[in-house]
DNA sequence: CGCGTCCTTGAACTGATTCAATTGCGGTGG
DNA sequence: CCACCGCAATTGAATCAGTTCAAGGACGCG
């Protein structure tokens, strides 16, 4: 077959789009080959070190983006300053609220990231034409608003070494997922990033993680790298649940 | 023209729908007339007095509800027994979600409510038959988690007298809408209530509002009856944004 | 080596909790 | 009608978990 004719072939999945993690997991897996032709034309791939503001609050948004690689942390700011992180996204996830013009949030990477950047505009006329990518970003909205009603919990009524607990458990079934017993990760976020997720200063999380160590329920090498020996513990150590 | 006829109607609306507020504000608002007419088949009313739980953590759903009037509250449980108030869902709020068998949380009425119960499967038959009710339901969905996020600022960063005042903001709004200046309200929580929502005790909660009640922020009478003279200078002490 | 950044540790402090009374109010029965 | 009860809310005093402030350590980089 001619390498010409199969680009232009509609049963086509566009070169890049077939070595992508979002193709069969993410929004992506949603869309036929055709539709996934005509988003290629305009999305983009974006690599981005750690830190990089990718909107701030209170923003025009102009494009909506799924995760390749890394964690993307959403936060909220008050006006003095206080900040709460009130969301992180792992690969392959979809960033986004749609139907919004501006950013409730900022969104900055946690840690070096890869993006694959699609245009608002396009992106929006494509969920009204697919049902089902309209009821997959719905299904992935629900997620996010279960865990963020499961971390409201977390932040009203747990103690500090739980809160930290939950985080470590947290981050451990994103990095190994279905993995009982013992595991190992490293930390996407920094002690500061850590604080602002679970509404504490960075010495208290010092602390509590201190502790934990002591208490032989994890093992910390280079701040970053986590072992957990027993997850079971770890989870119950979090609150149970 | 006749009675008989009528009812049989395809464009007629069901007598019990056309006097209700979700009709014209909920979910109901997206569907056509034969469309509500199959629903109120199997659709039906329930009126339930305050405290009446109307699905317990954990257990299967079998159904959806419009909330005609009242106040639900969602909570959470922890093993010990602490508990946290992730949402509130005010008429005409559609409560429930879409597919997923088990609930995530309780459900009790805060207030004494009434609700138009939609059996489980009718209604996800209906999701994937109408795109415009599922898109209702994504934006309800995306609203509320927009407002677990806010919370969840309100949890982590703020001091217990914000809190309150930012839980009396919220509720002036739903009461009140759009009136800036002074406005008066019934509070739909008991101190209990209160202070599971905002992840404090009752004596803090009480203390707060004595403290907001001497700096002449609000009036209160009977416990529930709210005055506030200057909403602005209530959201001020909330938190500013 | 010196510098900056991130993390840890210590000691004093404070805002919220805990525990314990007390008040206020609606309902019930004498 | 008033006395009594039960429940919800308030108030006070002691305690404590987490913060604040300050100092010191670890690591990477020029």
């Amino acid at each position: 077959m001619d390498a010409q004719l199969k680009i232009l072939d509609i049963h086509e999945v566009p070169l890049v789009c077939r070595a992508c993690d979002a193709r069969h997991s993410g929004i992506c897996s949603t869309l036929t080959p055709l539709q996934l032709t005509e988003l290629n034309k305009h999305s983009q791939r974006r690599a981005v070190e750690a830190g990089t503001e990718l909107i701030g609050q209170g923003q025009q948004v102009h494009s909506y983006s799924n995760i390749l690689r890394g964690v993307i942390k959403l936060s909220k700011i008050m006006a003095d300053g206080r900040q709460q992180i009130v969301g992180l996204q792992f690969a392959p996830d979809f960033m986004g609220r749609p139907f919004l013009g501006e950013s409730l949030m900022a969104a900055e990477a946690a840690t070096d990231a890869e993006l694959c950047v699609l245009p608002r505009k396009i992106l929006e006329r494509m969920i009204s034409e697919s049902s089902e990518l309209g009821s997959r970003l719905h299904n992935q909205a629900l997620t996010e608003l279960d865990e963020a009603r499961d971390w409201m919990l977390t932040l009203g009524r747990k103690s500090a070494r739980e809160k930290v607990a939950s985080l470590l458990v947290l981050v451990a079934a994103h990095a190994d997922p279905d993995r009982l017993g013992a595991c190992a990760f490293e930390l996407p976020l920094s002690r500061a990033d850590i604080a602002d997720f679970l509404g504490l200063t960075i010495e208290t999380v010092s602390r509590q993680m201190t502790k934990l160590r002591k208490d032989g329920l994890i093992h910390i090498e280079n701040n970053r790298q986590v072992y957990v020996p027993d997850l079971d513990k770890l989870a119950v150590t979090a609150g149970g649940d």
